[in-house]
DNA sequence: CATGAATGAGTGTTCATTCAT
DNA sequence: GATGAATGAACACTCATTCAT
């Protein structure tokens, strides 16, 4: 009795660690596979990417994929999600450090500009605009995800902190032209690198984010 | 003799007529299978079009398919020459009848707004991209179909029709900015025609050209 | 009217000589695919084999090869009683001419050795073989050729001209052995002519039939 | 601790049939397929043998097919390297036993008769052969898989076992006409068995064997 | 949780055959 | 008779997904 007890008891133990250490492994694995996915999917697309390629580069077998996502439509929403998720917390994080809107602004164009210094993301983010075009099926999901992203941040706060232009009763036109040569230069310089460099591309980012961001004549204070 | 000549002339004629008649049919399929090429690759993109698809919606088979071209490379080539060949032949042509740089401007102008109204073109100007970004050892085939467009129509004489800002000596990033616009937008309209309307899209259009395009102060004499 | 009569008469003549230009065109074109089918079928193997590239290999089309044959096993069982045909006739020819049994014994040693020489024949041999061990449905249409083949010359006539080994009534393990090496060096030459060459081919038949066809002392007189 | 062991020894060991039952079902299901192509390309020979009969003849799909090879091409040559090895190894267990060159004579004529009683395997090789013949560019791979057969048993020490006209600097010829023959009666009894019945197949085997093999007076002693 | 063998639907491509000319 | 565009069945191979271990 004593020792099942005590084996029961140890189990009890290495169970818990087990299923710490499992967790914690798990978790390493989703990540490590969520890592290799923004890199396959950036590089081949996501149709043309495999599965195996997305396992073998995280160093896992296409097993530990499926025990961790749905399949191939979830690991890309859980991309999605993840990326705009940290990347929305990070520029909130900084936004809140400022204290005046002149430096938000400063904060916001360099937000623009590291990403128009990172392909792999803005190539992904494509894909993720294609495929929601191409899936009106995946359309409610998708918009669930976005919601989910809103309400992992308090988004009303963060559109706070952004200076009036980007304010949601604002015609649009700007932010979504902000984000187009956003996107379109990274892929331009991704297709032909030496037709506009990595200097370039961020260059003239920032001459866009000032042109459409610029307060216009005594306006825009707060 | 008269009438074995005439019998003879009129073997002749059925015979061309007969020939032509093939090379109609042929050609007439070439095109509808290019056209429904167009339709499903800008639906699905690249690599989930099916060929299937393509040829019922052409009103043919596979068979059909391999008849008129190589491979789904091939065809996703011929349509890549075809579609730029026949845009800039109109251009040029357009071009030619103006008298003025001025009129030569505006015809450039309307040029750019046509495109951003046609959806279709732009997603599969941008499935070409993608391809190129991801096929990189189709870069020498891709580098010769471009060399095919430029030598299908005299390509230096149509850029000596261009506004100075367009001649190659210049910098391109003005140029790049314009496509990456004008793509950007279009794709932005077919995710969400809610947040950007058609006609927003036509008229950001102008007013990125008119921004982009307007001669500097002093300069673009012609 | 006269000029009618004229035409008709002409058309006539025309078409008299029409057809027999047709017929002998179309003979022509028979033999030109036959001739093609017996490279490529020996090259590829039946299966293998393309009718495009029997076309093609003839200068013709496709569509001559199916205004000739009814489809590819019927090109096949063309080939099969034309090559017999053909190659019995020439043995029955020489085998009349001589004067001894001595003689006709030559004839059919140099018969031997001249198909040890000819590689393409075996390995269609060969393709014939397999094809109708595979085919079993062919069965029937295969003995109607060798029936056909037989009838086409006196093949008892040819019997009665070899030795008594030859005979129908003989055991046929001879026979098969030397028809087995003789399609067997063939094909081992063909495979690697460095373990056995042209020469060594034809050398080892002429043995084999000497020691399988040699009379045995003080026997087959005739 | 003591139970803590055991625990973990268990755990060792089940975690070990695991992975044996595994290899084993794969070992299993692989060999499986080896019998089924076996059979099914020795009945439709290498072409028109399809996969999909292949992997059901086996009780599998096509996708555990590819979970085991690499392609047709794959199977065909791991076919060829599996058989001949197991037959040559076979072979030389029963060499090994022997005490006199006389025995191993018999022995060796003994390999030669079970050989021409079974046509499935000798098909089998014809193929291999044709294959080799019509694919110049797998030679290199041929060569190598004739390598790894050699390698796989102790050729060398396979071949002393042998007498002397087995020897490699002997004569290829008698060696090659006994292939030749065994492969020829076997082809000529599977397309007509009323011509050679499986009996004289066995019987003209060992003639053969023995004409061919017989030390010439005064020679081959060891 | 992770493995990897197996599944099976799907897809590009080939090729014998048909048919309008 | 000959052409060659078109058909359509067939087939090798891929890959997301399942499941026994």
């Amino acid at each position: 009795m004593y020792h099942i007890a005590y084996i029961r008891v140890y189990n009890y133990f290495s169970e818990q660690m087990a299923v710490n250490k499992h967790q914690q492994k798990s978790e390493e694995t989703r990540r490590k596979l969520l890592e290799s996915a923004l890199r396959i999917f950036a590089r081949d697309g996501f149709e043309a990417a495999r599965l195996e390629d997305i396992a073998k580069e995280s160093g896992h077998t296409r097993g530990a994929f499926y025990a961790n996502f749905e399949s191939k439509d979830d690991l890309f929403f859980a991309l999605l999600e993840e990326g705009a998720s940290r990347r929305l917390k990070s520029l909130q994080q900084r936004l809140e450090k400022c204290s005046s809107l002149q430096d938000r602004v400063k904060v916001l164009r360099a937000f623009y500009l590291e990403r128009a210094a990172d392909p792999q993301s803005m190539l992904l983010g494509l894909e993720f605009k294609l495929f929601a075009l191409r899936h009106p099926k995946m359309r409610a999901r998708l918009a669930a995800a976005h919601q989910r992203i809103r309400a992992s941040l308090n988004y009303e706060a963060l559109v706070k902190l952004l200076p009036s232009s980007w304010q949601p009763e604002q015609n649009e036109t700007n932010k979504v032209l902000l984000e187009v040569i956003l996107t379109g230069l990274v892929l331009e310089h991704a297709y032909d690198p030496k037709r506009i460099s990595a200097k370039q591309t961020v260059d003239t980012m920032g001459r866009a984010f000032d042109l459409l961001m610029a307060p216009q004549p005594n306006s825009n204070k707060r």
